[in-house]
DNA sequence: TAGATTGTTAATCGATTAACAATC
DNA sequence: TAGATTGTTAATCGATTAACAATC
């Protein structure tokens, strides 16, 4: 199928372009599986959008709505069969798959990241560390080798690599951006407190830990004085 | 001043209630400050809100009605004062105090956060750090000790803490939350991949990084055969 | 079948964008 | 002063909530 049978017809891609899904939605995607996860463990089958929405505190309404998006996943007078919209929801989310990543950086934040989600994170492989420090080239963290950042575009294309992490400088974040880019990267995690300048094929994620933290600052100091 | 004073009358109330400014505000401060940040260093003096907005490519409206919120920091026909609205948002976001901080948990990430935290960001100064494995106690992380966990309220009403940040599995991080709330602390940064569940008055900002990591995986999945 | 609860349409609310009078 | 650009009001857009008919 090549580009054009994938696009379809102007009328279809209106179509379907109408029909995106919105990224609050998207970002509360994450959040049901979490909890479906949790009542899963403690052995509970079924559950109603009013149970549910009681215990995340939103709206039966807008848990309805968001499901909705995705199609018909419950079934009137009975509820969503938990393990059934666990599994489906994991599948939007893409969790059924594999992805190969790199973690660009092997300082602090970089190690804990590559040991965290070798922990925690199935689905998600690293698969090399790349470092501009000459004296770790060669060093293992948990079995991953960490290599030059030059090779990095050359290991792209060979191990097949979907995610790139960034966890350096933001200086340094930008320029490997650009490499990341022109060696045909899908999609960059990014922690360097930065904006990347990216075409929109592909897809970024940024968790500006600075920016969470200022957020709890103005949080705490508005609410000095103030009543609920 | 005691609590029946800083409320003020109902009227008063009611109208600072309406003048709350929305999280979807606040959450964009820290980039305004960001962007500002690198103007200055770039030894810019001024900027209008349409040079801004196409640099952040936000429109120019937004950065208008944002910034107004908290009062008029522009002059017509001028634009901005680089230097004056950095420093104005650094306040407004609480930039200009300083923070005393525990960490709770000294795995990878806590150790990784705290090392960081100390490099980069001055004003967020971390006092203790706590940790359940007795083998590290009296231990050092770039000069703050590692206590054990049955000392944090002591140490949170000794050391006037402000903020404790979470890099516990999600279980122990419920249970300590709970001992935090006792101990009046006023804000939780949350890394644990759970909702803890408080009174409103303790600020609590999240980093779900396996909720990014996700969404990132969604935004992989969906995009691969759709054209923008 | 009757009761429960969904899927979906309609109403509301809030946030973003546009427009423009005020003013530096 | 004239031009530029803000601060602010009004219009639009999108997201959330409410309501209810469909249906298990």
């Amino acid at each position: 199928m090549d580009k054009a049978d994938r696009r379809g017809t102007v009328k279809e891609e209106i179509r379907e372009t109408s029909r995106e899904i919105s990224q609050a939605v998207i970002g509360r995607l994450p959040r049901y599986h979490r909890y479906l996860a949790e009542l899963k463990e403690q052995g509970i089958e079924r559950i109603s959008s009013q149970e549910l929405s009681t215990l995340m505190k939103v709206t039966a309404s807008q848990i309805r709505q968001d499901l909705n998006n995705f199609g018909g996943f419950g079934q009137q007078g009975y509820g969503y069969n938990i393990e059934h919209l666990y599994v489906e929801i994991g599948k939007i989310l893409g969790l059924d798959k594999e992805y190969h990543m790199i973690m660009i950086g092997a300082g602090n934040l970089g190690r804990a990241l590559v040991n965290y989600m070798n922990y925690e994170k199935r689905g998600f492989l690293f698969k090399g560390i790349f470092d501009q420090d000459p004296s770790l080239y060669g060093k293992m963290i948990r079995d991953i080798p960490i290599m030059p950042m030059e090779e990095i575009k050359s290991f792209i294309l060979e191990h097949d690599i979907d995610i790139a992490v960034l966890a350096i400088p933001k200086t340094a974040a930008v320029r490997v951006a650009g490499q990341l880019a022109e060696s045909g990267i899908r999609a960059i995690w990014n922690f360097a407190h930065v904006d990347l300048p990216l075409s929109e094929e592909i897809q970024v994620e940024n968790v500006h830990l600075s920016d969470s933290l200022m957020k709890l600052s103005y949080n705490i100091s508005c609410n000095l004085g103030r009543m609920k």
